[in-house]
RNA sequence: GGGCGGGUAGCUCAGUGGUAGAGCGUCUCGCUUACAACGAGAAGGACAGAGGUUCAAUUCCUCUCCCGCCCACCA
């Protein structure tokens, strides 16, 4: 045995993991129980960030532990097609070229992401397997998988039968550049200063005007009713009278309804159905009229005077008249929250177009049953409220998009009339309306995350698999946890009548030490691939171990990661101690008080760690195991053998062994190479070892 | 407006109703035959602030102030 004093990893991290690949497929696994992790699919888009590694290394800890306890690991890999955000980073690779996605017509430009999915789609698996992690490669799943389009068609068939899917002309956040509606969760709300324009309406055969604050008053212009709140005794005397709407002299009725909120503004609200949630939402009520006077562009339409006008010359233009026409009362500057699209920063515009909704309400029940009665854990538990409060005001789902990039809806339209078929398969029947027999298929898309929300059951494609749900536990970054872990369980309790997991982990995010978001754009990104390449894998998983907590962040500190890569010697150079002062066994005998000693301090250790690693503990099972091997272990046991002729090598050679198969679940590279040459034993691997018994 | 997390050594964080701990950093001394990616030792903290409960509070309660996050239609 011919070792350096300097572990070296760089040479035997890439030799191991080509060897465990094998070792990880489900087939090879000899224990019988299963235990199955859900991975979140990364975007095809993405590269790996310090989020993905945390998660994954974590999660992996935890799968290497119930396998050497003897489960079966289930855990699946897959990539998400990710429809906007990849839509968006194909554009802006066409812009370098001076092209749209206009210019090359919508085949085209999909047959472009499908080139750029096969060329870059694979780089965050191949970053991924950097991690040391053991899902099955073998059974990679991609959400535009012919069987995984198969499920989600099915899925939205089947809510449309029940009657949960309907298609409605109605306001809904558009996002200008990307030229599609988006759902709530998809808006990235920011702080800005604004101006309130008070603005005086005239009511109708008198002297009176009342006054209404909006920070957007070219949306005036499709006004089509003012609202007070009922119990603002100020403003009863206006309810039923008419306002007439400055410039455009419509007339308006002024209303009552709760949702207006005396201590905001003037407490009168005008009513613009068109482009407000809110005011859409009362116009139901009132059974208002949707006029629209802004398009998908951005311009005015519908108002002569105003006709093409981009929105921001229309509030110009209007504020100007108003001035003249003395019905401008004040400006004042606020600060409010403007919406902006999360994906490419455009400022969203509310507009009124058809689209497809998912009623909410039964759906929400099924999910807030099942997390109420514990059928589903948070871990930290106070993240279920998360998933609560939103279930509990929550609006339907807007699930089409006009994109382009995405999974097109099973709905066909009929060309002569405004009839159309919910199904797979083009209809071969004729249209009841018109009784022509021309189809077209949808061009719209589905929200990418209603097809997410189906990933524990439609990545499932065999008999075989479909064992496979629903899954123990998944991990998650908590910025996801309504845009993808809620909609799952609901997803999952509808279709597969049960939860999809047992438990959801939520893991801190990973911040820079100063506590800002780690971002490309920002330059306060690290990348995890530069940190293995400066350490070791085993470093990096050992490092972001060792910081997590049950916190919300995780500031990154590099320093955990160089303990761990200190670590990784001083494990080398106690199996290096061993090998040069014991290099014969001699034959058993009793066992010193310091034997006793250290194999008691073992087995509280083991115990410790076995509890931690259950409650999803990881940083403090690590620094114990730390704690034992480097204190108790190396500087005290160890030292003592240097002296203590009476110490029992078996025992020292034991304590190596069983640590290194407790490392192994964090450190797995550096466990297996030192395990291998202590054991001298080739083409043996922990991973199939079982989990050390008290010695 | 509502909710959540945090404020402990220079930095990142553990921690407990009874005179404060780790990793990294700093200082001193040691290349002693597993390891200088090491060892021995040291410095360094009114545990955000105020009040309360208690024999005793960094730890429990209340309030305040900072930092961060989430939700909400604030027109």
């Amino acid at each position: 045995m011919d070792l350096s004093t300097k572990y070296n990893p760089k040479n035997i991290e890439s030799k191991l993991y080509d060897k465990w690949i094998k070792l990880f497929k489900i087939e090879n696994q000899k224990n019988k129980n299963y235990y199955i992790a859900l991975m979140a699919p990364p975007n095809i888009t993405g590269n790996l960030h310090m989020g993905h590694a945390l998660q994954n290394i974590l999660l992996d800890v935890l799968l290497r532990y119930k396998r050497m306890k003897g489960f079966k690991i289930i855990w699946l890999p897959g990539i998400d097609h990710a429809g906007i955000a990849t839509q968006y980073v194909v554009e802006r690779e066409l812009k370098k070229e001076g092209l749209t996605r206009y210019d090359l017509g919508r085949e085209e430009f999909i047959k472009r992401v499908w080139q750029w999915k096969e060329k870059n789609g694979n780089d965050i698996i191949n970053q991924f397997k950097k991690l040391g992690i053991c899902p099955d490669w073998s059974k990679i799943k991609f959400t535009l998988d012919k069987k995984y389009i198969d499920w989600v068609e099915k899925s939205f068939i089947e809510y449309y039968n029940k009657g949960w899917i309907y298609r409605d002309y109605r306001a809904v956040n558009f996002c200008p550049r990307c030229q599609t509606s988006l759902s709530d969760l998809e808006l990235n709300y920011k702080e800005e200063e604004g101006i309130f324009y008070y603005i005086k309406y005239p009511i109708k055969d008198s002297n009176e005007f009342i006054t209404i604050a909006t920070t957007q008053p070219e949306t005036m212009l499709g006004d089509v009713a003012l609202a007070i709140n009922p119990n603002d005794t100020r403003y009863l005397k206006y309810l039923g009278k008419i306002a007439l709407l400055p410039i455009i002299k419509r007339e308006l009725l002024i209303i009552a309804d709760n949702r207006v909120d005396p201590k905001f503004g003037t407490g009168i609200i005008k009513v613009t159905p068109a482009h407000s949630l809110i005011d859409y939402e009362i116009s139901l009520k009132h059974h208002l009229e949707i006029i629209p006077v802004i398009n998908e562009q951005g311009k005015i339409i519908n108002i002569k005077e105003f006709e093409g006008l981009s929105f921001i010359e229309a509030r110009r233009k209007i504020i100007e008249i108003l001035k003249n026409e003395n019905l401008l009362e004040k400006e004042e500057i606020i600060t409010h929250f403007v919406p902006y699209c999360d994906r490419c920063g455009t400022l969203i515009q509310v507009i009124p177009l058809q689209e497809w909704f998912l009623k909410m309400s039964s759906l929400a029940n099924l999910a807030k049953k099942s997390i109420k009665n514990r059928e589903i854990i948070f871990i930290p538990n106070r993240f279920k409220r998360i998933s609560l409060n939103w279930l509990k005001n929550i609006r339907d789902w807007c699930i089409s998009r006009k994109i382009w990039w995405g999974q097109r809806l099973p709905v066909w339209y009929c060309q002569i009339c405004d009839n159309y078929i919910v199904c797979q398969k083009k209809p071969k029947s004729k249209c009841k309306k018109c009784n022509k027999n021309k189809w077209k298929r949808s061009e719209e898309v589905f929200d990418t995350w209603f097809s997410s929300a189906l990933w524990p059951f439609a990545i499932l494609y065999t008999p075989k698999e479909k064992k496979w749900y629903p899954t123990d536990i998944v991990f998650t970054a908590r910025d996801i946890l309504n845009l993808w872990i809620t909609r799952m369980i609901f997803s999952g309790i509808f279709f597969m009548k049960k939860p999809p997991f047992k438990f959801v982990y939520v893991h801190p995010t990973v911040l820079t030490k100063e506590g800002k978001r780690m971002s490309k754009s920002l330059g306060t990104g690290i990348d995890p691939l530069d940190l293995i390449n400066k350490y070791s894998i085993d470093s990096l998983r050992f490092g972001l171990i060792w910081q997590t907590s049950n916190l919300q962040d995780l500031r990154f500190d590099e320093s955990a990661i160089e303990a761990g890569y200190k670590f990784s010697n001083k494990a080398y150079n106690a199996v290096r101690f061993f090998l040069i002062r014991y290099p014969q066994m001699k034959k058993s005998k009793k066992l010193s008080k310091k034997d006793e000693k250290i194999i008691s301090e073992f087995n509280k250790t083991l115990k410790f760690i076995e509890i931690n690693i259950e409650n999803l503990n990881f940083s403090k099972a690590l620094k114990k195991f730390y704690d034992f091997f480097w204190n108790n272990f190396c500087s005290q046991y160890i030292e003592s053998c240097k002296e203590e002729t009476k110490n029992n090598p078996e025992v020292l050679k034991n304590i190596i062994i069983n640590s290194l198969k407790i490392l192994s679940i964090f450190m797995p590279f550096l466990s297996d190479y030192l395990w291998q040459i202590i054991n001298q034993k080739k083409d043996k691997y922990l991973i199939n070892e079982k989990w050390p018994q008290k010695i």
